[in-house]
Formats: structure tokens, sequence, C-alpha cells
DNA sequence: AATTACAATAATGTCGACATTTTAACTCTT
DNA sequence: AAGAGTTAAAATGTCGACATTATTGTAATT
């Protein structure tokens, strides 16, 4: 609940705080390349703040690993690269099993209403998937943090927060690839169901097992993508 | 090895990253105390350095959860509350567990070797622990670090660097009382080479199980300590 | 005496400017 | 024509200054 600054821009925040959401939509979504430059006076036309703000922004991404800085050689987007991907994905899924692994322990009635209630609302959007693609990936989202937010942990939570972000980069490249898809989607739509099932029937091993496969399943198929070193 | 730059402020780096790593000992050795206003007239005669630089360093331990931010209201230090505590060292031996779990199936002999290294240099200085307690400390974290290296996974390790930071101030709050008590470190001392002995003969689930005690018994001490809410 | 209204004081957030360093372009030499 | 050395241009990192907002202190009213 405390991170939710970052995903509204309020405008009761100060400059800095609006212009690091905007730009780490921007880095995401692969409008700012990985590797690229990103040129102060660029940034400055594009955002319409001044250099303080920023810097200030870039310094929070550099700190989640989103922007690099070599001294009087200003900033860069993070580079992408094969081995990054695969430790973020692998790291990610022991993340998420764990947060699933004590949601199961934790979670009450009201954890697996939100769960079903967020597996609804994704369900629901299916038919809109190829006109409103990141709308359907929002709710995409809000499924597994419906699960996840059982461990009623902070820190994991927050932990896993990170890891999503940093994966999303490389997603996008997947989802640019593999949307339209309607054979890997249904089978994803069928892993959503099974691990539903899991989850109501207290089987953490199955979920595990589950949530590991559908995490890692999207970093293979990336491997064989081009755009990589 | 890319968290280098954090460890000592190279004269290489720009102001920010300097003040970062100075404040960021500041906050956690206590010398600002939890919930401190960070009035910016102060830290730039302490850092000796203009609002710019001090600006990005405190947007960066915003990041790091080490600083809270109110609008027009300036920075202050990062209150610390039992809650939070309980739930940093539950994650934290959460994550250490996993990178010991890994380091047993990925680490090979110099892994072995590194640990039994930086074990000796521990137990040779427990000796000075009372005159150099922060050189103690030191080696006491490069040995369970040489540990969870051997997961060989940047990004986990990454997580685990972060929450270590964030428990160091409720550590240090530990230390302070029971640095000197012979029963507590030797009892430590035990434990550490039960831990080893784990490790070599690749015995991960009693591994994990010392971990755990390891980590979380000073967290329930704490817990009778005044200083909270 | 306590509370509200108001004034003065202080602190923050942002911008523009300056010095320094990097990058690009150009000339000259072999 | 290719490469080294030099010069011009551009970009970065830092500071001081300004407008805006919060905080403190004081006076007036009930």
């Amino acid at each position: 609940m405390q991170d939710v600054a970052n995903s509204t821009a309020d405008s009761k925040d100060n400059f800095a705080s609006q212009v690091m959401g905007q730009l780490k939509q921007d880095i995401l979504t692969g409008y700012f390349k990985p590797g690229e430059k990103l040129r102060m006076a660029r940034l400055k036309e594009r955002y319409q703040v001044g250099i303080s703000p920023l810097r200030e922004a870039l310094s929070q991404l550099l700190i989640e690993q989103l922007v690099i800085v070599e001294n009087q050689r200003g900033f860069r987007v993070h580079p992408i690269s094969k081995e990054e991907m695969l430790d973020i994905y692998e790291t990610r899924a022991y993340i998420e099993a764990l947060c699933i692994n004590l949601a199961i322990e934790r979670g009450d009635d009201e954890w697996e209403a939100g769960i079903l209630a967020a597996a609804h609302k994704m369900r629901k959007f299916s038919t809109l998937l190829e006109k409103e693609p990141h709308e359907w990936e929002r709710r995409h989202q809000a499924f597994h943090s419906a699960i996840a937010e059982g461990c009623q942990s902070p820190t994991l939570l927050h932990v896993r927060r990170s890891l999503y972000e940093k994966a999303s980069r490389y997603r996008n490249l997947w989802l640019k690839k593999n949307m339209l898809n309607s054979e890997i989607f249904d089978a994803n739509q069928k892993e959503h169901d099974s691990l539903i099932e899991a989850l109501l029937n207290h089987d953490a091993g199955k979920a595990r097992e589950l949530i590991r496969e559908h995490l890692l399943s999207p970093s293979r198929t990336l491997l064989t993508t081009e755009g990589f070193e």
C-alpha cells in the first residue's frame, strides 16, 4: 500500500516523482531502447521540467537498475542481455513461489475471494486482448498480485514488485511476438485455472510447480528471439 | 561485482554517489536517528556539497526505503517499528535460506574454500571484538556473503544486500546491547561452526534450519528492547 | 488564560548559469 | 587517402538565486 504513489503520479508529488513514473514507463515499454543515451536536453523537452528533477528521477531509476551512469558521460538505459533476463526470471520464479507458499499458509477467505474476483476481471477482458493489450496486461498482473498479496509481507511484496518491473522490458518483447498467438494464449489461461485450483486446495507443492512453469516458459521463448547481445 | 561502487566511494564518482554512501552509513549506524528530519542546511554543511547532489543522494535512499519524503516538507530518516523489523528479518531469513539452498546445489570447491577462508578471518578477529566492533561486523558479514555468493545469481544477491542494509539499523541496536555478552557471542560462534558443517555435507535442510535460527534470534531479542514505537 | 488570526522567519523545490569534461569536426602531415 | 593532433561544439555536474510553501512566534480577541 506504500507504493501507491508510484503507480499514479499524483499532482501533489514533486516533479521528480512524476517524471520518475513517466520515465520508468518509457523505459519499460521500450520508448527508450536498452543502452540508449538519455540526453538531458531531450528529456527536458519531453517531460517539460528542468534538470534538477530529471537528475533526481534518474537517480532513483539508477537504484532500481533501470538506468546506468558513467561519470561525466551522463545516463543510459540499462542494457539488456540474455544472462540478465535468465537471472531475473529465475529469481522471480523463486520469489513468486515463496509468496505463494506463504499465502497458502496465511491466506484467509478474503484472500481466496480476491483471487477469484481478479480472475473474473481478467477472463472478461480476454476478448479485448487484441484491442487493448495494455489493459489486459494490467488485469493479468492484478490477478497475480492478488495471489501474492496473501503472503502479507510488505517487504517481500516490495521485492516482488521490483523484480516484476525489471522483467517488464523483457516481457514486453515477448508480448509483441506472442500476443496474437491464440494457442499460447489459451495455454496461458489453462495455467491460470490450474493455479487457482491448486491454491483453493491449499496444495502448495502443486502451486509452486505451476507458477514456476508459468513464469519461466516466456523466458525460454525469449531465448530464441533476436535483439539480444 | 556491480555494487562495488557503493561500498567504497571512489573519487571518480560524482558527488551524489559519494554523499549517498556517507549518508547511508550515517543512517545505518544511527548518527541520524529514525524519524529525524534531514535539514538541507545541515546536510550541506556536514558533507560539504551543494543542494543538487544532496537531493540526488536522498532520492536514491528514498528507493532503498532508508528515508521518506513529504512534499514541501523535505526528507526524514525512515522510521523504525517492530512490525517492519519483524517483516524484514522474516523476509531476510527466507531469502538467505534460498541463497544457501542454491549455493549448495551450484557451489564448487572454490565456494567451499572461500567460506573456510572467511570463517578463519572472522575467528582470528574474535579477540578484538571489543576494541574494533566495526571491523568484526565487517568480517562477519563477509563470512555470510561468501556463503550466499555460491548461488551465483546477481539479482538474488542484490535483493539480499538490500535487505541486509535495511536490517542494519535494527542489528546495530542489537549490537549495542549484546556485543559484550560473551554467552551470546559464543553461542553465535557455535552456530557458525554448525552451519559450515552442514554446508560442507551438502545438507540443505539442516543448513536452512540453522540459518533461519541464526538470523531470527536477534530479532526476538530486539522485540524486548526499548526504543520502539 | 486560551485560542484564533496574522506576520515574520525559515526551509523547500525548481530553474538558469558557469566551469569542466567529453565528443565531434577539421586541418595538417606523411 | 589515412591517421594524428588540434580546435570548436556540445553535454554534463555543480552551485547560487528565486518563488512558493511550511513553520514559528506574536498580538489581538473572547
